[in-house]
DNA sequence: TTAATGAGCACCGCTCCGCCC
DNA sequence: TGGGCGGAGCGGTGCTCATTA
């Protein structure tokens, strides 16, 4: 698409592309006063400033990043180590990251985790370290991830997305607790005595705190705090789990730990003749698309994935950009969940309060 | 993590990565015979070349991807264009993608798509180039992408993953049409007078083969073809369109272009009052993970992602060496999906043909 | 005197070229 | 023919030193 290196000929795709030189000469300074312009040094008169930059604009010059990345041993794209994207969550959130990172120029390299042991965290950790990316998003809220994120030496800025224990970085999340909260006051709201938990994956640190959020709530309403079931976010996992829940009659109210395991948990309450939600009361997290054409339609928390992203990336290039940014979970970096109340949850089958 | 640029302090990290100069020190040859062993150039003998491939063994050599970049004005990376990533097919082939790159020791570089529309096909390859990436990998099988490749200039390497149209191209795809005609013939063999399709969008080619697939096994099979309804992926789509088909009795069997639009036609019929598959069957495309845990579990069609991803690296790299790879579709490059049977298709309410 | 800029150069790590043994 | 040697870039960054208003 360029002119073959070094030979005259080839010169297929168009002339050459414009270099800092090419920038000067037009705007009639030289290629040190580009570059100052260009990295925002000091000691540039405005005048001379917006001059560098139309010769900029006319001729479209992008400087290449591959010298620049060979100077300064760095380069300008930001990494993303992130966990199984074939669930909703992680794939929402790569896409925000991903977007987010294009639309301000910069380069984005994924390195997907093909297991959740500490060696795959390393690899690609030390994969995007050798692309010598200017900064990390980690998406893999695992306590794997946690534990070689605390070990990694200071020098390249890494912002967590919802590794919720991780207090030696920054931190963007979701308030899972809150989102935990907020479905299991829902479920007591409509008369529930108590509300069981399918849990996620236990080293999941999100898992975690949805389990937290739920379990504090039970328990400051005076509640019992039964024993969570699961261990999955699969609807397969839901499945058994929902098996395990059927069989005692006591349970009327069930948060799923996400949308896929709440599937999983109405299709077995049904098949053991359960109804849902006139027998037991089910509900998920995500809100994923599908959610409200399952059958019932889903009630769920709904997180904004988009947001998530584009916060994880402004703060990751003020990190970048040499900004004190705080530690750990801060509310300005923390977004709300929100409840969606669909048909599988309502009241228990005999509201024993109002008698 | 590595000495700061220019200084000779903050060597924190450890000491300075190893260049190709150190390693040409230690296997005692010159520079240039290190790159003629790297680059795989001919002219070295075996002894030497493999004293140089100790050398780098040892000293844990890497070449510098910018120091290369620079000089050939060509990454090593891999580009990949790809279109909604939340669906779960581009997701799915996406990672696939993404491993098979990285396990290849390469770099990928992912340009999502904000939109359909051509500006935004053409931004992503512009980006792409800019990146100097050495071949792009392209899921998006759009019409959009499809003219928009069609008028890509010479150069850089790309293979079309499920671009049915784009002759010119390398495609890996897989056989859409097949697929189509599995579940279609499936549902005939069942005792369905004929099917009812619920269709993609009409932009995206594999949407049109999924179509073309069922209009022809129901044409051989000398049944009517009904009108396709629909024109979405999503479970809303599905949804609407199934209300759609719900009004008219003498549908007995659906087949969706997608599970989540295969939902929403599940959960209008039994809105309606339509059994599934009792009174109506329905089957889906993708197979995805919960489709198992539908109410009823869903007859889908699966295709092999990673086999897919996997194919189209390798082919995207037979290119970028230089070899010969004809364009197109052809056998060795098409993956065959297989039917997974569950309990949403079913024999018609009332088998007139054995009467 | 000072702030803004220019001129020139070394250097990052690699590829490729010419020339030599 | 296999291989060494030296050197010129690639396009930036950032240093020193001189020059100008």
């Amino acid at each position: 698409m360029t002119t073959a290196p070094g030979a005259p000929a080839g010169r297929r795709g168009g002339r050459r592309a414009p270099v800092m030189h090419d920038v000067a000469r037009l705007a009639g300074v030289s290629h040190q006063t580009v570059s100052r312009v260009l990295n925002g040094s000091p000691g540039v008169r405005q005048a001379t400033r917006e001059r560098v930059e139309a010769a900029i604009a006319e001729l479209d010059y992008r400087p290449n990043a591959a010298a620049r990345a060979l100077v300064t041993d760095r380069s300008a794209a930001v990494g993303v180590v992130v966990a199984d994207t074939t669930l909703f969550g992680p794939a929402s959130i790569l896409l925000a990251v991903e977007q987010s990172v294009r639309r301000r120029g910069r380069e984005v390299n994924v390195a997907s985790l093909p297991d959740l042991d500490v060696a795959s965290v390393a690899d690609a950790f030390a994969y995007l370290e050798e692309l010598r990316v200017g900064g990390v998003v980690v998406v893999a809220p695992q306590r794997t991830a946690a534990d070689v994120m605390l070990a990694l030496p200071e020098g390249t800025p890494v912002v967590a997305v919802d590794g919720g224990l991780v207090a030696d970085l920054p931190i963007v999340c979701v308030d899972q607790a809150l989102g935990a909260a907020l479905v299991t006051e829902h479920l007591l709201d409509l008369g529930h005595e108590t509300v069981h938990h399918v849990a996620g994956p236990p080293d999941w640190l999100e898992a975690e705190e949805r389990v937290a959020g739920w379990r504090a709530t039970l328990s400051d309403s005076g509640r019992g705090v039964p024993e969570p079931v699961g261990g999955g976010w699969t609807a397969a996992d839901g499945y058994a789990a929902g098996q395990l829940l059927a069989r005692d009659p006591d349970v009327t109210a069930v948060f799923a730990a996400n949308d896929p395991t709440a599937l999983g948990v109405v299709r077995a309450l049904q098949e053991a003749g359960r109804r849902v939600p006139d027998d037991v009361s089910v509900a998920g997290f995500d809100d994923v698309p599908e959610a409200p054409f399952y059958g019932p339609a889903l009630t769920s928390v709904r997180q904004n994935f988009p947001e998530l992203g584009e916060l994880a990336v402004a703060t990751l290039l003020d990190l970048v950009a040499g900004a004190e940014v705080p530690r750990g979970r801060v509310p300005e970096r923390t977004v709300t969940p929100s409840l969606a109340v669909r048909s599988s949850t309502a009241p228990p089958p005999t509201t024993r309060r109002t008698s």
